[in-house]
RNA sequence: GGAGAGAUGGCUGAGCGGUCGAUAGCGGCGGUCUUGAAAACCGUUGAACAGCAAUGUUCCAGGGGUUCGAAUCCCUUUCUCUCCGCCA
């Protein structure tokens, strides 16, 4: 959520960036500004009744402690009035500040100065790449047919027990996710970051304050009942530790880590980039994620894309690191890298992590604050960054370790948590 | 699930219809003393909104009500604790 003042005196540049994010916001922001004012302009009268009606309160306590009973009755008379007013104001007031949440609440973040203008995945700029491409043998097999040929994943028990994208994982397969999920713990917790076991439904509140509602209403799964949504991304939960938190400028920044199973409906999507693990309704993904300092926020977010960059080294696997346009970042983000590794067998890049600067967005919505040396009260910035998520590290692993003798072979920095060199 | 008790500032804990945003202790910060530190002593110390400021308004778990006036009374929700029951 962007801070009201800084709307007030920067329209137009705030203009300006969210047309970066191909967000016209000419009309919603006029009615922001118009009904801000409205606010402040209400919140003030109902203040100057407020303080009336105060005042002669205490005349009336006053009166009462003289025993002057008669004239503090005359005075109740007064306040009839004042309080009808009172009433009416505080009606108007809550009716403006309602709608004008609900107008903020529906603007996207501002992109950095650095975002490139762009609308489309192909117009995001290609910061680095690393690794190595494998060499295939001519007949090396997508990782659907690996998954079924050696006995890791089923696709279809899932679809029978629940339903699509919810893939069932057995034997080394089912304990490779296991390694993996416990290597990158491992690397994050090295890191500094401390783990965190998260629960896996939130309330609407902490969906909010990350900005995936109202945004994302519908994208989510949601439990009736109770009025849950389904994580999707453990970034929620964990973010929202600190929801009207007020720190101090020491404590950061603030290093979390978590592993959790993710939640997405994603409606709409079919063929073939859907196959496979390729796209799932529940995934896993260990995640990363930081309170800074805003002073410090973009050297932190280097630091973990150089962290998440590790992880794909150590793993072997050709990667390429994008810096996202303007078209296709989310909408609570400034300053996104997302990372792709190399499919060898579908000759084709898969997203694994996506790597954010949140600023002031979130912790603008959720109130989490530190209080600097001089005692100022300023947002702290978040950042978070899958590291990583799973399916598609698996997919690139089984294509890109496949031979036609030997069976797959299981990166070095892995055996030491799956307990077997090789899938054969 | 049954019975009872409770929720107050960073923490502990007073206040139970009027001048209370709230006594006190601890903690924090500043100072005196000291070569330095500790102790002792003095001062200071919650947040939000509006305002250049003075100041005003709001906040004593959340929501609603009674009253001229609510931290204090009533209703309600949530949570915590104690005892009993059940349970991986």
């Amino acid at each position: 959520m962007l801070q009201l003042n800084h709307i007030q005196n920067n329209k137009e540049e705030v203009l300006a960036r969210l047309a970066i994010k191909h967000f016209d916001g000419t009309k919603i922001i006029d009615d922001i500004v118009a009904h801000d004012t409205d606010r402040k302009k209400t919140q003030a009268e109902l203040d100057n009744t407020l303080a009336k009606l105060n005042g002669v309160s205490k005349e009336i306590g006053q009166l009462m402690a003289q025993k002057k009973s008669e004239e503090a009755e005359a005075k109740k008379k007064e306040t009839a009035s004042l309080k009808e007013d009172a009433k009416q104001l505080e009606e108007k007031k809550a009716h403006i500040e309602k709608v004008l949440h609900d107008l903020l609440v529906r603007v996207p973040n501002l992109p950095h100065t650095s975002v490139p203008i762009g609308r489309t995945p192909e117009e995001n700029v290609v910061v680095r790449e690393g690794g190595v491409e494998p060499k295939l043998t001519v007949d090396a097999k997508p990782h659907w047919e690996l998954t079924t040929q050696y006995n890791l994943i089923s696709f279809e028990l899932g679809n029978k027990i629940t339903g699509a994208g919810f893939p069932v994982y057995m034997g080394k397969g089912a304990k490779l996710q296991r390694a993996l999920i416990s290597f990158f713990l491992d690397k994050a917790i090295a890191a500094g970051f401390l783990e965190i076991q998260p629960p896996l439904m939130v309330n609407a509140d902490s969906g909010y304050a990350t900005g995936q509602l109202p945004d994302k209403d519908g994208q989510m799964y949601f439990v009736n009942e109770d009025g849950y949504y389904l994580i999707p991304t453990a970034e929620v939960p964990v973010t929202n530790i600190y929801r009207d938190v007020l720190l101090k400028e020491e404590e950061l920044p603030v290093k979390m880590c978590a592993y959790s199973q993710c939640f997405r409906r994603e409606a709409g999507s079919y063929g073939k980039d859907v196959r496979g693990l390729n796209r799932l309704h529940q995934f896993d993904k260990v995640e990363i994620v930081q309170l800074e300092h805003p002073d410090k926020s973009y050297a932190t977010l280097d630091a973990m894309v150089s962290h998440v960059e590790s992880l794909l080294n150590a793993l072997g696997l050709k990667y390429r690191i994008l810096r996202l346009c303007g078209g296709d970042m989310s909408f609570a983000s400034a300053l996104t890298f997302d990372f792709e590794v190399y499919s060898a067998a579908q000759k084709k890049w898969l997203e694994v992590s996506s790597v954010s600067n949140f600023e002031t967005f979130q912790s603008n919505r959720m109130k989490l604050r530190y209080k600097d040396k001089n005692g100022k009260i300023n947002l702290a910035h978040t950042l978070n960054g899958s590291a990583l998520a799973l399916p598609r590290i698996v997919a690139a692993l089984l294509e890109n370790n496949q031979t036609s003798e030997e069976g797959i072979r299981i990166p070095d920095v892995l055996r030491p948590y799956t307990g077997f060199d090789w899938i054969k």
